[in-house]
DNA sequence: CTGGAACTTGAACCACGCTTCAAGTCAAGC
DNA sequence: GCTTGACTTGAAGCGTGGTTCAAGTTCCAG
């Protein structure tokens, strides 16, 4: 083999700008693997910076590192899977709105002479209608999550 | 007062789908505040349910309650505050990109026929260049928060 | 007046996503 | 061969955002 351009871990997260702490972790939950090890030290094939660019990506979108273990474990013959990705395609679609009306009214916000600049009436507008579906029958005396929180 | 339409409580939990108990953790954090007290029980005007409706999408675009109640709290005056809520506007512009990336990797994930999924070169060209900026200097030799986590 | 459901409190607990620590190993440069 | 600094491990710790529990109070219907 005339080029082996192995990283270890310290390579890893410096180009990543992860902690290698968080790579041990990412490990741990089974994301990533290193190729091998160098005595005990572990030695990753340069793939793997793309594979954390990605678990990056779907983290800072809100995708939990359990979620995203099965995602990258994912096979076409999942079925199951699919049908969860679809469904949390559609979560982002409605999250996408909320961030979006939550921008336009920080924005507005920002400019606002209202006294709390909450009170502004363009700025609830711009919120809109964010209430959650709710008020609709309730029971437990006290708590209990309400909101399962999308699974993939 | 003809009219006294106060709220308990339980009623504005079920109202806004919140627990009672995520409600005590509000008003703890500042974020809500009872009118008075029926004997030792709360009792909340129902503008709360509006308040509430805008933690909730807060919440749920990503801000932390903390950042939630200073923005409450927010008068014109606060140009610091300002300062930060536009920035933060960006950051929630970021994200939308990011969301929006991610959520059309998924929709293609879902119909793709690679084996495993992610290494699809659709989805790979879907997702776009994540990676965030570093490679440039690293230093301690473990870990260290990389990202300041934006806040308002 | 009495009983029960719903409220009150503080403190403990939980899951998540890591970070930090202590103690030890080891590859590599001098 | 020796040093040294980056790596190894498992366990413990932390911040966030609540939930749960135990013990007690109280509103209100009957």
């Amino acid at each position: 083999m005339p080029d082996e351009p192995l990283l270890d871990i310290g390579e890893v997260a410096r180009r990543t700008g992860l902690a290698p702490s968080a790579l041990r972790f990412y490990e741990r939950k089974g994301l990533i693997a290193p190729e091998g090890r160098n005595g005990l030290r572990r030695t990753y094939r340069p793939e793997v910076l793309e594979r954390l660019g990605l678990i990056t990506c779907a983290r800072s979108a809100g995708l939990s590192v359990a979620e995203i273990g099965r995602f990258l474990a994912a096979r076409p013959s999942d079925g199951d899977l699919r049908e969860r990705m679809t469904a949390r395609a559609e979560d982002l679609d409605e999250q996408i709105g909320r961030l979006t009306r939550l921008r336009d009214s920080l924005r507005h916000a920002a400019v606002c002479t209202h006294e709390p600049i909450v009170d502004c009436p363009d700025f609830r507008r711009a919120i809109g209608n964010v209430a959650p579906r709710a008020q609709t029958g309730g029971d437990r005396p006290d708590a209990g999550p309400r909101r399962r929180p999308a699974q993939l």
